[in-house]
DNA sequence: CCCGGGGCTGGAAACGTTTACAGATCGCAC
DNA sequence: GTGCGATCTGTAAACGTTTCCAGCCCCGGG
């Protein structure tokens, strides 16, 4: 009475092959048994075309073998580079993956870390762009390993693994500093984020360290978009006389102030000279290709996917002791193009 | 005894409160209960943080609340428009969203179908990049509802969204012939695939609508990448005088096209036209903004995201005969931009 | 006071798998 | 032929939830 119209189960199986549901289950899964006995069930398995139920085994075996990785927008290349890693990580460790696109909104990021405990994914790799008290807290007392790409409090005992845009936008600017430029603009991303901190703070740092003199008047802080780029820009050519160099703090921004050159007819890099910063695939969008500051987007996933299951297989060989949070830092990577040459050259 | 360290079950809760886990679940699904108990089981709950396994309820429910969407790269801006629009839809519903890259590879295809057997997904959206008899064969067996984006042969019952293709290149093609453009060059992407073959007829129909001569010099075929284009773009050049448009199978070979057209001087629009296809993100990234055909990459995976849920419900309801397979085209729309305005305007 | 009925409640089964345990079977040496 | 060990097998429990069903309580009407 085992064959009903539903797909088939263990039962179905050990019924056709007349053995017991056990010894079903140790065949399917390697663990020996008489050969007459495994001939029986891989042949009534294949019969009915036997596909095991996951939900029933991450049930019994308390884990999913699902990984969640949580980010605002898949809009930003950022992100695709990321996911791009992870899943392919995922993938070979034999863990699918679920995304979650929070939209920034904290609430959505606060929900996705405490339905952590529903079993229904083993570990979350998380970037938040702000960290608030409540994030710690819920991060502290995660259902389960959780990795997070950005950088957090010291004292928060999840392990992270972030970029240094200080160095990064410095990199940049001394770049910049070192073909000749002196007036050098700088569009950055929302301030109260992290990396629009870090950037800000190496783009200062770097005209320190040069000894070029600091012009308020010379920094625009917008959103993280081509258009919003594009405005910048111009407000800062309209405010701004003799800029040479658009130091910019996303790709994104970068070819928006792109745009807003050539409109101007302005040339790149003869007239101004432009960097932006994650190298996205959008460096090679625009013309002329972009001078971009590699963050190691697509390292920091790998890196972020290796680590999360190092903590999972970690916890199931149930080691008295938790490791101590791990933090490992990613070094930026000048990549020169044309758009910031001296002369015009083509790449 | 039920205390022991793990994490709190109905029945953690059905101790502390003094009621059976019947109740316990009851009161949790909101399914009646006595002021009373409502109040202890609540309080209960709360207390412990209890987080109901969802991996158990779906063994009991034959549900999992999640859908899979499978394409061959995230790196694709056209999949990502898929995936917000399939996110969004899916969050609503209270659906999680499993991700699946195929990398073009026909076997990984398949398997992410057959493991829909697994019970892990409820459904699955499949942006199949080639259709082999194995597919067909794959498709009309699922275990579970699937919404191919793309064209399927007649006769297999499975649900699509299609794209018009051959509409969308004829626009692109009637655009630019009606702008005053008589040399067309055509960069196309792989040639056995069912896009790269669709724009490929629209191309040729048009022209011949348009009572312009078709050249088979001025047709290349490669990859679908930007420097793809603009290799593609430099060898049409070289080999046929007198291009003045380039319509790209592509807004990544447009781009390239853009990049081969800076490079060697020529201006867009004045010299030369050009129009991509699938206006993603990406047209906003080069200069000038990138005229493109609008294939509905958005709309295609929202209305793939409602068809997947409502055939989930229909199933649900176990209505008798399942209703026939349904196929929706989605109507393509030229937006122009200034790479393909008659003279050279800002847009 | 007794009876009937409506709403709650608890016990138990079920979803499909893995696995501990005990019992069966076998081969082999004595 | 008997005893022993190794190997395989089947029964049953467990994972955590929902839900069927029977029984209970309480209340109102006769």
């Amino acid at each position: 009475m085992v064959t009903t119209g539903g797909p088939p189960t263990v039962e179905t199986i050990a019924e056709r092959a007349g053995v017991s549901i056990a010894s079903v289950s140790r065949v399917l899964n390697g663990h020996g048994g008489r050969p007459d006995t495994v001939r029986k069930v891989e042949r009534a398995a294949a019969e009915v075309g036997y596909v095991p139920n996951a939900v029933a085994r991450s049930l019994k075996g308390g884990r999913s073998m699902q990984l969640t990785f949580a980010m605002q927008d898949i809009g930003n290349p950022v992100y695709v580079a990321m996911v791009r890693q992870i899943q392919t990580i995922a993938k070979e460790a034999g863990y699918r993956l679920l995304l979650h696109s929070t939209d920034a909104v904290v609430e959505d990021e606060l929900a996705v870390l405490r339905s952590l405990a529903d079993r229904t994914s083993d570990g979350l790799i998380l970037c938040p762009i702000r960290i608030t008290p409540e994030h710690v807290e819920a991060l502290s007392t995660a259902a389960r390993p959780v990795v997070v790409i950005g950088s957090l409090p010291d004292g928060v005992p999840v392990d992270s693994v972030r970029a240094d845009s200080v160095t990064g936008a410095e990199l940049a600017v001394r770049h910049l500093v070192e073909t000749g430029r002196r007036r050098i603009a700088f569009v950055n991303g929302p301030a109260d984020t992290v990396p629009g901190r870090n950037r800000q703070r190496g783009y200062r740092e770097a005209l320190a360290g040069c000894g070029v003199p600091a012009d308020p008047a010379l920094v625009e802080t917008t959103d993280f978009t081509v258009e919003a780029g594009s405005t910048a820009a111009h407000r800062l050519l309209d405010a701004a006389p003799g800029i040479d160099a658009f130091f910019c703090a996303n790709d994104q921004l970068a070819l928006g102030a792109a745009q807003a050159l050539h409109s101007r007819e302005l040339r790149i890099p003869g007239d101004v000279a432009v960097v932006g910063m994650d190298d996205t695939a959008l460096v090679r969008a625009g013309w002329p290709p972009l001078s971009s500051v590699d963050l190691g987007s697509a390292e920091r996933g790998r890196i972020a996917a290796r680590m999360l299951l190092e903590r999972i297989s970690e916890e199931s060989a149930g080691t008295s002791e938790p490791a101590p949070a791990r933090v490992r830092t990613v070094t930026p990577r000048l990549v020169v193009r044309a758009s910031s040459h001296t002369a015009e050259v083509t790449e």
